[in-house]
DNA sequence: CCTGCTATTGCAAGTAGTTACAATAATGAA
DNA sequence: TTCATTATTGTAACTACTTGCAATAGCAGG
């Protein structure tokens, strides 16, 4: 299942853990974000020695590695999820409505960006806030 | 100093305090922003019984409220201003280094971002992640 | 200038996330 | 398959931030 992911790590000189390969596979089952409190409790049920600490500790690494993405959502609590799915959020700081980005349009402004600055914006996952069209009328 | 945003609080129900006046002063006077941590640390030379508690719940009032703005840095944390500025920030995830973002420039950026999706985006206090012109030559 | 209402504070305990360190175990080589 | 190396884990202590609650103190009204 995650066999590209074991070499590639084996070839960067890190190791496969059961851990690791745990947290891979409830992000894949999840098929939607998760947070790390919500990871750790689906561990729990397949390997109850795991702990906060190496969900944690798991998570920064995968997302180094590139398996895995982090976004930043309400709060200021990060959610990860399987990479490779390259959507964007849009978030209604006022009703909590959510909307997919096309990726190709954001591809679009950032690139007027870069031609601005200089600067190559991270795009891989971005959350906006705003308000949604409805709760522009208050 | 700020009788404006006094009075404005009491408008609305809520209070002046010592406190509240404190922390207001060390923003404006930082004329950057700063962490939690900082601000905390400086309340300490003036009023010597304030609780860090109390300095975390100032903070997400004085936001709420609008006097001060908050904005993720780097790995999540959160820094305060005083509301007023209306700058951006743009850092580079590899060396660190940030730069301001032209205000004009960004509104047009969000400008065709409305026109598409209806959304209006928060653009008060916006920071990006990138990689600087310098570190992409890796 | 008092007085009462209640927003706000300090306190202390709780939650989320991080980190140092010694023990463990995944991997490459013999 | 066995062994040595060292990346990774669990433990436990620590930092950042939050929250319930009783005591305090702004401030509107008399």
């Amino acid at each position: 299942m995650f066999d590209q992911i074991i070499e590639t790590l084996h070839q960067r000189g890190f190791r496969m853990t059961p851990q690791r390969l745990l947290v891979l596979q409830i992000l894949q089952d999840a098929g939607r974000h998760l947070t790390p409190q919500e990871i750790f409790g689906q561990t729990q049920r397949i390997l109850p020695a795991m702990t906060e600490a190496t969900v944690y500790r798991t998570l920064s690494f995968l997302t180094e590695q590139g398996f895995i993405l982090a976004a930043h959502i309400g709060n200021g609590q990060l959610v990860y999820e399987i990479a490779g799915h390259n959507h964007h959020h849009l978030i209604c700081r006022a009703c909590g409505a959510t909307q997919q980005i096309d990726h190709q349009f954001l591809e679009s402004l950032y690139q007027q960006f870069r031609s601005k600055t200089g600067y190559q914006i991270d795009s891989l996952h971005v959350t906006f806030f705003g308000l949604c069209p409805d709760c522009q009328k208050n």
